[in-house]
DNA sequence: TCCAATAATACTGCATCCATAATTATGAAT
DNA sequence: ATTCATAATTATGGATGCAGTATTATTGGA
């Protein structure tokens, strides 16, 4: 641990990042209000940084600014995720595309290198390491495309989504399903097909949409269930 | 009088639009340091609300913060601009997608009226009006697409096309050139075909980075010129 | 007992101040 | 004259303080 290197990364960026995972685990649920003097206080800060902080937080959408009401952890609606999926299935399938186009031989073997991880933890049914491995494998793909701003712009669109508490692959039968398209997208690049490989990863992210609607419809049967 | 006192606004969220203006305008050109003090004492205030403006307009990518060496307008390259138009095509495909689904028989009219705009200033030459006429345009068919999500998307992409200089409707024949695309975009609207409005759409966005690629390959070809 | 009006409290937003790091200027030595 | 070292200056990053406003509590009246 160098410390020179830590001093360097400014605080606010500091507490962002804190910030963004106390959100993403949910243990600042969507719809809290952010108490900036307490939170600046359990930081061992003062206010100036952690409101920089919200600042980012907020043009990333994760939280919401209301003047002079304070700051309050987004809350995403269905609606919303309707919205997202679609273009982030987009996004990601050209992301395919451009890194099928630019791959070598060797990235194309990294790759399967990857997609095996997630052969080998499905069969398993290892649902968290399958989840580490899908996610190494769509880091790798994006590192392919090597477009920074594409890259930007997902990234902004995930951290959003990571606002719902569900994961797609907790749905019953998910881990298999997504396997298998996994194994489309994969044909694709080794195929050297990069319009077959942006439409398989193209549907692979509306399949996790699916996925996570049932999941939510199910949530509200129980939720209304137990209301009645 | 104060507009800051008026409106309900935060003043940083003032002070970044106002810087955003002067970004665009080229008043403060890609490259350029922001002197913090300087600027805060220009515009009467503390460095404190100017330094979370900063911070907003670092995340939307229109300025660079380096660590303790101050704040810099983001410098755009070709690269950049050849990562982000296809993305770009994308998003306002989807958009034209979008729209053209969702649209009623009036909402059609009301795009036809702002097409007639395009068509009265392509005809009379009048490249500024035609600049606007097309923001409109663009704008209404956002409107219609009502997703929110690839609304913020594209205008983060579009802040960040704006720190270029050079517009591509400033291209020779490119004004003719824009109304025909268009003309397509609004038959495939007017046909009720979201494909083809997409796709038109879509090939317009790209067609306007050729002319735009052309337009900077002469700027480069004259100061190469300039300097031998 | 409930509602309204007003007082008390708490929080947000902006300004000012200070410490530290970076840059520039100055001077000495080779 | 050029280069390196050191001192002075300047800018950034963070802390603190304060005014204004929104929220909550309390008290009086119906």
């Amino acid at each position: 641990m160098n410390p020179a290197r830590i001093a360097q990364t400014a605080l606010y960026q500091e507490v962002a990042e804190r910030l963004r995972q106390r959100i993403f685990a949910h243990e600042l649920p969507p719809g809290t209000w952010i108490d900036e003097q307490a939170l600046a206080i359990d930081y061992g800060i003062s206010r100036t940084p952690l409101r920089e902080a919200l600042k980012v937080l907020a043009s990333e959408g994760l939280v919401t600014l209301k003047p002079r009401r304070g700051c309050y952890v987004t809350e995403i609606s269905e609606r919303d995720l309707d919205e997202i999926f679609p273009v982030m299935a987009m996004l990601e399938g050209r992301t395919a595309f451009e890194a099928s186009q630019k791959a070598k031989a060797d990235d194309i073997a990294r790759l399967e290198s990857i997609h095996n991880l997630l052969e080998v933890h499905a069969a398993s049914g290892d649902k968290e390491r399958f989840f580490e491995a899908n996610q190494e494998f769509h880091r790798a793909v994006q590192e392919l495309a090597d477009n920074r701003w594409l890259q930007q712009v997902i990234q902004d669109l995930r951290k959003v989504l990571k606002l719902t508490r569900l994961h797609s692959l907790s749905a019953e039968g998910r881990l298999q399903q997504s396997l298998a398209e996994h194994r489309l997208i994969m044909a694709g690049f080794k195929a050297r097909d990069a319009k077959r490989a942006e439409q398989a990863m193209h549907d692979h992210l509306l399949a996790g949409r699916e996925a996570l609607a049932k999941m939510h419809a199910r949530e509200a049967g129980k939720s209304s269930a137990k209301a009645a």
